[in-house]
DNA sequence: GCCAACGTTGGC
DNA sequence: GCCAACGTTGGC
C-alpha cells in the first residue's frame, strides 16, 4: 500500500466539507496535471491513505488523513460546458482526466502546519518541502508518513 | 522539435 | 499582491 498527500484550498473544499459530506466521502476531481493524473489513474489503489492539505490559505499544512475508496475513473465533469474544469478535448470515448474517491479517517484536532513540517530536519526530502513543487498530487514515503503521524499525536 | 510567451500555483 | 517555479501553448 501507497501513501500519499492531496492538496485542496479549504476556501473551495476543506476537512470540514468533508466532514459534512455524505458518508464523508468526496470525489477527488478536476485535476488538470499530467503527472497528477497519473498518479489518480494508475498508481493510487483502494486501501492507500492519503494526508489532506490545505494549501493557499492563512496557515497552509495538514489537516487529516483520507482513504481511496475508490480507484481511478473518468472524471465526468471535464465532459461538462458548464463546469469550471470542463475540457473539451476529453470525451467519454478518449477520457483524458481521472478522480478516485475518498473517505474521512480522521480530522486532525490541530492541523499540523507546513512551517512544523519545515522545521523538521528528518523531512527535508520531503517532495512538499522541495522548492518549486506545484503538483496537487503527491507521493508521501512510508517513513515520512511514520513521522508525520507521529507528530501529529505528540502535540 | 525548439523555445518564447503566457498562465497557474502557492508560500510569503 | 508579489514573484519564483514550472507546465502548456503555439508559431516557426
Amino acid at each position: 500500500m501507497s501513501y500519499w498527500l492531496l492538496k485542496t484550498e479549504p476556501e473551495t473544499f476543506g476537512i470540514d466539507n468533508l466532514v459534512k459530506a455524505k458518508n464523508q466521502t468526496t470525489m477527488w476531481e478536476g485535476v488538470r496535471n499530467y503527472q497528477a493524473r497519473n498518479f489518480l489513474q494508475k498508481e493510487m489503489k483502494k486501501g492507500d491513505l492519503a494526508f489532506f492539505y490545505h494549501s493557499s490559505c492563512e496557515v497552509p499544512g495538514i489537516a487529516g488523513i483520507v482513504e481511496i475508496v475508490r480507484e481511478g475513473y473518468p472524471d465526468e465533469t471535464a465532459f461538462d460546458s458548464t463546469s469550471d474544469y470542463y475540457d473539451p478535448k476529453s470525451t467519454s470515448n478518449n477520457p483524458r482526466w481521472y478522480r478516485v474517491d475518498v473517505k474521512l479517517v480522521e480530522k486532525f484536532k490541530q492541523l499540523m502546519p507546513l512551517h512544523a513540517l519545515r522545521a523538521n530536519p528528518s523531512l527535508t526530502e520531503m517532495k512538499l518541502l522541495q522548492k518549486g513543487n506545484r503538483l496537487s498530487v503527491l507521493p508521501v514515503s512510508q517513513q515520512e508518513w511514520r513521522i508525520i503521524t507521529k507528530m501529529v499525536k505528540a502535540k
